[in-house]
RNA sequence: GCAGGGGUGGCAGAGCCUGGCCAAAUGCGACGGGCUUAGGACCCGCUUCCUUAUCGGAUGCGAGAGUUCAAAUCUCUCCCCCUGCACCA
């Protein structure tokens, strides 16, 4: 067995001692590697594995590969998790508490965690100690934290940058807000982690018929205006008459969508009305122009909306129900004709069985009818028929009214919104669709707009082509995650960088606000590449000029000694690091920060750097799921990194977390798929120490046949390795190597010299994904420096041999038909079989085969064969009667498409047969003799076929 | 809704770009056998149906249609699942 952590103890003790992980300018070609930002609030899961996982596997390789590699890494504090965490055990929050115990964190230092400074020291002391356990080959000496002063005056040259760039600008912006606490809330803030869920929409205005007020209605259809026949109101809920705006008119809505729009616009009170009262009301449909009714809608809610409805009850079930309603009721309701806008198929979504496809005046009933309501159906029945019809009328829906004709839904909208912008009958506003979302104070949180909101603008369009060109020379991994870069690129726009709370720098140009904490993290990778070198110099120091210089080249190194006091040398220094580390980079997170941080960070870059420093590569991994799960604190099913360490080792560990998955899929990690690593990795060890006491000598078969699966292997490794397709690259190495080694041994392998050359390879491939293992290996090999700086093995194409191979895979399936046909013999005569003779077919055969390979139409083939026999024929083939050569052709025809060109003789075929026969033999457990089909008694020699020999069962 | 990814055998998961060696790698599981006092580990076999002295047939890679001598793979239409949608790390 091995021991895994003592193992590991002692070659990470080894390769600190040796310092080889610390990136130090040589003349080789630098690779630096970049992972996110670990965030300083709790410590590691396995699932944190996966992006640091991956950047070391390739910083490894890279190493090997002959470049100076710089894998460097430092700490997220800014934001307000930090703050709420820190809140959250102020308040002894018993959930929190729970899950620090599951991480053991001791209750003293529990106690100690009411201090947002004081967590991030905790924690990221916890979190180095769990990388550094892990052995990732980090270079700790460019270790720093994004709130401390240094990086503060790092961040704050990089916005005055952007902003002297005019990339900043300053606006209005919606946000969830708390009017109790009169705070922005965001998910953090919110009871359950809601996320505030905004939304626009549109509202319209219908004028009341002989007043100067109007009725405001929001809805998300208004292209279904055309079709409004009445307003709906609550008649018992309180409405008020405002004015909305500087526009001085006089507006309804309802008491409590005036308290919560005025966060959105100002609004001022200036009577109470009782819904009642406006049933006396009509107005105008504003699209129209035709005079309407205000009825009583049993739906309407004043706290949705604005209170007031507008009525299309051809395309809304409910608006249709509440007017029968209203029928039946006797209520005194006026002629009200359903006026159909959207044509659509009714229930093509649906399954073809039951759903009738058809046309109709009224779909809002022939909805209801496809989810089996009817009037008098409960409401979750009506809102079934409701999103139904939504769903397909805006997806399949042709507009039939006037101005509007075979128009989309969507489409429509867009010009209805404008049509009545234009006029002065709309105006959008913003609506919490998943409301009620209460703060954790309780009180219910409404949507506010902020102005002297501060943004960067990643709309501007010169800046967007910029950042596409840039992109065209970006490597991203996988590469099919490139298309979601491309349309984050497009559709990133205003992205606020000021908020009123949380850790960070303030923001330079209005210092009431921090900085927004992911726009303070799109360029601090170029930090690393300086941040060793000013440990010592005083913040106060870093002036925007000595960034200009270091990152930018800009100014004189002397000038800037003096107007900084940062001495010359130093300065000089941090530019040539800069320049020599960050021109060759690969950049690692996850997919989730693809509509953010990832596009954020090549934005920066291009605004800001020169062209050579853009970025180079880009690689997104996948999460981790823990027993088929996804990890989440409530399941419980949360593994702590160091207990996962603890438990199957760091190597097993790396394995199957960074090495069990695809980048971009999610990876799996269960005590079982660790365990069968495990038995892979002893098994190797078995081999290497077995080995010493094998012998060299001629080499065989089967050794040409290892030679060629090794080269073969190095050569798919090393391409899954430059493209991170790691799950390629480990099922390889562990899987397919056993494999291969224990057809070699069970094929009577037992040559010292190339058993040495495989695990030799095989070790050199296993170093960067279980580095520690590796090194173990390597010494047993007998080698004496660190394998993780030895050279990447390189693949000796001679040494693939394609016809062995072949020769392996035919040996393999003649085992498996010999097999078939023994068991069947077995049954029919209730007898052991005895012997069995493989029947190698003849040469012409093969040259039919080969014919057959290269003409896939029979028809063809025949006519060829017949018409011009002498050209297209072998010597062999020519002289033979060509009927015989045509029944072949016959036979197979079937299967023509899975015939395939082989260039093994009957003589090799016969050959290597007979040496594998001994194989065959204990396989089968019966006697094997080898024969020509020419030399062969037996009928059924004639059914023999290249690569497959005929077989004869004798009892 | 918009954007991105995906739907393959009991499960996980390759294959799809570059169509035919694909009833479909590999791992897990199930089943049968060996080893063992026994269990674990390990080794061997087996894992769609029918047929059969292998080499045959049917069904089959979300559904349907098409292109082709040939489709898991290409094209089209549809259905379903996952993720993200902003000031939040």
């Amino acid at each position: 067995m091995i021991n895994y952590r003592d193992l590991e103890n002692k070659w990470q003790a080894e390769w600190d001692k040796a310092k080889i992980f610390e990136g130090s300018m040589n003349q080789k070609q630098s690779y630096m590697v970049t992972a996110a930002f670990p965030y300083a609030n709790a410590p590691q899961h396995i699932g944190h594995l996966r992006v640091f996982g991956t950047a070391d596997v390739l910083a490894r390789y890279k190493r090997m590969k002959g470049f100076n590699v710089l894998y460097p890494m430092a700490f997220h504090a800014t934001g307000t998790p930090i703050l709420a965490f820190a809140k959250r055990l102020q308040n002894k929050d018993p959930e929190l508490i729970r899950e620090l115990k599951m991480f053991h964190v001791p209750d003293e230092e529990i106690e100690k965690m009411t201090d947002p400074v004081y967590i991030a020291e905790y924690f990221i002391k916890e979190i180095e100690k769990g990388m550094h356990a892990v052995g990732f080959s980090i270079d700790w000496r460019r270790s720093f934290v994004s709130i401390e002063p240094k990086f503060s005056k790092f961040v704050e040259w990089q916005i005055n940058l952007l902003n002297s760039k005019g990339l900043l600008t300053k606006g209005e912006h919606p946000v969830g807000w708390c009017p109790n606490e009169n705070n922005a809330v965001g998910m953090h803030d919110t009871k359950h982690d809601v996320e505030p869920d905004i939304e626009k929409e549109m509202a319209v205005r219908f004028e009341i018929e002989g007043k100067d007020a109007s009725f405001i209605c929001a809805t998300y259809r208004p292209e279904t205006l055309p079709g409004v026949t009445n307003l709906f109101v609550n008649e018992k809920a309180v409405y008020v008459a405002c004015r909305i705006g500087e526009d001085g008119k006089t507006y309804y809505i309802s008491k409590e969508a005036a308290s919560r729009l005025g966060y959105q616009f100002k609004i001022e009170a200036i009577s109470e009305i009782n819904g009642e009262e406006l049933l006396k009301m009509s107005c105008t449909n504003p699209f129209t122009g035709l005079k309407i009714p205000v009825l009583p809608g049993f739906f309407v809610n004043p706290v949705v909306g604005t209170g007031v409805v507008m009525s299309v009850p051809a395309h809304a079930p409910f608006d249709y129900v509440a007017i029968e309603k209203l029928k039946t009721s006797g209520y005194p309701v006026p002629e009200i004709k359903p006026v159909k806008v959207v044509d659509v198929e009714i229930g093509r979504s649906l399954d073809k069985k039951t759903g009738q496809a058809q046309v109709s005046d009224i779909p809002a009933l022939e909805y209801l009818k496809a989810v089996g309501a009817d009037v008098s159906s409960p409401d979750n029945l009506i809102e079934q028929a409701t999103k139904l019809e939504y769903k397909e009328e805006s997806h399949w829906g042709k507009m039939s009214v006037g101005g509007f004709e075979n128009m989309s839904e969507p489409e429509a909208r867009e010009k209805m919104k404008g049509i009545l912008m234009q006029k002065g009958n709309g105006f959008e506003m913003h609506i919490l669709a998943n409301r009620p979302v209460y703060c954790r104070c309780g009180t219910e949180i409404v949507v506010k707009v902020v102005d002297n909101q501060w943004f960067i603008n990643y709309g501007n369009a010169e800046w967007k082509k910029n950042v596409n060109e840039a992109f065209k020379d970006i490597t991203i991994l996988p590469p099919k995650s490139r298309k979601a870069f491309e349309s984050a690129i497009n559709w990133l726009d205003l992205r606020a960088v000021a908020r009123a709370q949380g850790l960070g720098t303030r923001f330079p140009i209005d210092n009431n606000y921090i900085i927004e904490s992911l726009s303070d993290s799109t360029l601090y990778m170029s930090f690393y590449t300086i941040v060793n070198l000013i440990r010592d110099t005083d913040p106060e120091k870093l002036k925007p000029e000595f960034f200009d210089y270091a990152i930018l080249g800009k100014g004189e190194a002397e000038v800037i000694a003096k107007s900084t006091g940062i001495d010359y040398e130093t300065i000089k220094k941090c530019r040539e690091s800069f320049q020599y580390w960050y021109t060759n980079t690969s950049r690692h997170s996850g997919p989730d920060l693809i509509f953010n941080h990832l596009t954020m960070y090549i934005y920066n870059h291009v605004a800001i750097l020169e062209k050579k420093y853009w970025p180079k590569q880009i690689v997104v991994n996948g999460s981790v799921l823990s027993e088929g799960e996804k990890m989440s604190k409530s399941l419980g099913n949360i593994v702590p990194l160091m207990d996962a360490v603890e438990k199957h080792g760091a190597d097993p560990l790396r394995f199957v977390i960074v090495a069990g998955a695809d980048l971009f899929s999610d990876s799996e990690y269960s005590d079982d798929s660790v365990n069968g690593i495990k038995e892979r990795f002893e098994y190797i060890f078995k081999i290497a120490e077995n080995m010493k006491s094998m012998q060299a000598g001629q080499l065989e078969h089967i050794d040409y046949w290892l030679y060629s699966k090794l080269n073969r292997k190095i050569d798919t490794v090393s391409k899954s390795m430059d493209i991170l397709e790691l799950r390629v690259a480990s099922t390889e190495l562990l899987y397919n190597s056993v494999l291969e080694l224990k057809r070699y041994f069970s094929r009577g392998g037992k040559n010292s010299i190339v058993i040495k050359d495989y695990i030799n390879s095989l070790v050199l491939m296993l170093a960067p994904i279980s580095p520690h293992i590796a090194e173990e290996l390597w010494r047993m090999l007998d080698y004496d420096n660190f394998v993780a700086l030895e050279k990447w093995p390189e693949q000796d194409q001679s040494m693939v041999n394609e016809k062995v191979e072949r020769q392996e895979d035919i040996v393999d399936r003649t085992i498996d038909d010999a097999r078939e046909v023994m068991n069947i013999v077995r049954k029919k005569e209730n007898k052991e079989p005895r012997e069995i003779n493989l029947i190698v077919a003849e040469d012409w055969k093969r040259e039919v085969n080969n014919l057959m390979a290269a003409e896939k139409n029979v028809g063809k083939l025949i006519e060829n064969i017949t018409g011009n026999k002498d050209s297209i024929l072998g010597e062999t083939t020519k002289k033979m009667n060509v009927e015989m050569i045509l029944d072949y052709v016959k036979g197979n025809a079937k299967r023509i498409g899975s015939i395939q060109h082989t260039d093994i003789t009957q003589e090799e075929e016969l050959s290597f047969l007979k040496e594998a026969s001994g194989y065959v033999s204990e396989m089968l457990g019966c006697k094997v003799n080898v024969v020509k089909e020419s030399e062969s008694k037996s009928e059924r020699a004639k059914r023999s076929m290249p690569g497959k020999p005929s077989i004869d069962v004798s009892l």
